[in-house]
DNA sequence: ACTGGCACTCTCGCAATGAGAGTGCTAAAT
DNA sequence: ATTTAGCACTCTCATTGCGAGAGTGCCAGT
């Protein structure tokens, strides 16, 4: 699989980049005039007969240009991995915003993922960076209306998770502080495993309200998982891939129902590391409504205290050699920002 | 402008409910024979050419089919306004949904969204009630990480906010609550307005840090106006309008940036009282990116105290004889819902 | 006041056609 | 032994022409 010539890598490559930005076949003769090598078109039919057969290109008809298949997008890839970078007026831009956007993780959030939707001009998702095994902080609970409490979690390293609970009975805000003051104690710098296993003595005073808090939090705690923001839906829908078949349309509902979103970044968490970035060509196999799109993630943050992901959706035929480099900048600078963040606290 | 005769006024409903959901021009001929009306095609042409004259049809090309036009539909909705009813059963199953949920808001907002979305093949928008002169209840201050604060306001009535501040210099959980206890005592049931006009008399303790939260708080009551739920963007990806010209998919872009939405729903505030069910056809001129849209929209909840806005957003050939009276019916359900809550807590 | 009929118009789908782009292969040239 | 020129062939796509179908407006007759 790797047996290609130099010529024909090169003009693998120089293919699947015009293909990329015209949408169309591309054909021999176009391929001479254009871009000026030393081959006649004859010559480079051959090459292309060659790369047909081993899979890289396909003709949509009989004597049409030729068109890469996945195998060939993720050769194109994997070559051009190493080599782009960001420019540097770019990079500046970029980072400049980050700097001077208010040093809050909803804004940081928003801030990437708009930056990644209008650089990639495709779907761009980020979660919020999440600490694998969340250590207590500090818990608040909250009066809000009648049975109702908000519960206000805040975990070592600053992640917050809330959820509303519902109590058999209205308890004044007094005795909620009461709880929440002896959870502090009680709890401080354990783990959800550590809590679980802590000895559910019967509290006099308010036992079930203690238990039922207990329990919601582990719940909470265990499935929270960063929170998820998205750009750029409308990128997409101007694509020729989007407006005519609907089968890459319905790669759009995923954005509506969060949670195969959630599945789909969470798989990065085994498969790699901080820093290293992947391409998702086609679904893959594994996601069928991913057939005709293209997924470029990466995992960032400080690895065994709190990672996130981000990364871009678009049609298979996307822009990888702008949006590669910035998922990855826009990676390594969010990990900066939160190891910053880290030391702060310490 | 009502001098419609009987008959045009019947023939005009069927015409435009054939157009909605055939998308294609109805013609004299089809509409005598599949509804049988009895009349001639010819006395039907007739009344056609009136209704044209009088700006309620319009015809694509010489010799082809009505369409309704921007007015022809305003008719039509007037008239259906009344008599739409949503069919028992419908009823009852919707109500389940609500009822069987968790009794927390966030699980309504999204419940409402999904169900208004399903029924009417749009796009659904809903607005958290939203008290209009909120008056203050409770502060919580949650250090989380370094110089960040979580400040958690409640509302009298529930209704929660909240934002991350940035300190100047770190401090310790123990002051902040004592600041956040302190606060609650001065403050407790004061309106914005009330808190803004306290003596700000000096603090020997903190009191940079107080004006601060003071300041910010006040901020927030201000601007803040109910979450925003959606569902159903995809529906409408499918509708003819949608997925040919890109001016409709322009429209898309509002639910992108919130902004114009929430202007969108302000809108609703004033024009009308809570009950009454608008409905916005074409954009109305005012909103450019909605000339291929119509819009349902009401407000719910308990004027003077909290109230809301929900609505569907979908193409002027929306399906108004289901959507209408599920807004309306929804509407009433959290009309209900709000206002069960409010008796609650007294 | 309605309807039947007629002439007319406009779209839409279908087939035919031809240009253009592309291919594969073979034979010549380097 | 590569590369190239040339040729025959294929397939798409845009254009054209044409007839069917649907629709209209109007006039004259019930």
């Amino acid at each position: 699989m790797q047996n290609l010539s130099e010529r024909q890598k090169t003009l693998l490559m120089l293919i699947i980049r015009d293909y990329i930005d015209s949408a169309q076949p591309v054909g021999s003769k176009r391929l001479a005039e254009h871009y000026h090598i030393n081959l006649s078109s004859a010559t480079i039919r051959n090459e292309m007969a060659a790369l047909n057969e081993m899979g890289y290109l396909r003709q949509p008809h009989t004597s049409a240009g030729r068109v890469p298949t996945e195998e060939g997008y993720r050769y194109f890839v994997s070559e051009m991995m190493h080599s782009a970078e960001l420019p540097e007026t770019v990079q500046h831009t970029i980072s400049h915003q980050f700097y001077q956007s208010r040093p809050e993780l909803d804004q940081w959030m928003t801030l990437a993922a708009s930056i990644l939707a209008a650089q990639s001009q495709g779907v761009s998702v980020v979660a919020a960076p999440h600490v694998e095994t969340p250590k207590f902080k500090h818990v608040e609970l909250i009066s809000t209306q009648g049975r109702q409490v908000l519960m206000v979690l805040v975990m070592l390293g600053g992640e917050v998770s809330q959820q509303i609970l519902t109590l058999a009975e209205p308890v004044t805000q007094e005795r909620l502080s009461q709880s929440a003051t002896r959870l502090n104690g009680l709890l401080a710098g354990k783990t959800a495993k550590a809590i679980s296993s802590l000895p559910t003595r019967p509290d006099p005073l308010d036992k079930d309200i203690l238990l039922l808090i207990v329990q919601d939090m582990l719940r909470m705690v265990e499935k929270s998982s960063g929170e998820i923001y998205t750009d750029g839906l409308t990128n997409v829908l101007t694509e020729p891939e989007f407006s005519e078949s609907d089968e890459a349309r319905r790669a759009l509902r995923i954005f509506e129902e969060r949670a195969t979103l959630q599945d789909l970044l969470a798989r990065t968490t085994s498969n790699s590391n901080v820093g290293a970035l992947q391409v998702l060509i086609g679904g893959e196999g594994e996601y069928d409504d991913l057939r005709q799109c293209s997924l470029v993630i990466a995992r960032y943050g400080v690895p065994g205290m709190a990672t996130g992901a981000l990364g871009v959706l678009g049609p298979m035929r996307m822009a990888y050699a702008k949006t590669i480099p910035t998922v990855r900048f826009v990676a390594g600078l969010l990990s900066d920002l939160v190891s910053d963040n880290m030391e702060n606290s310490e």
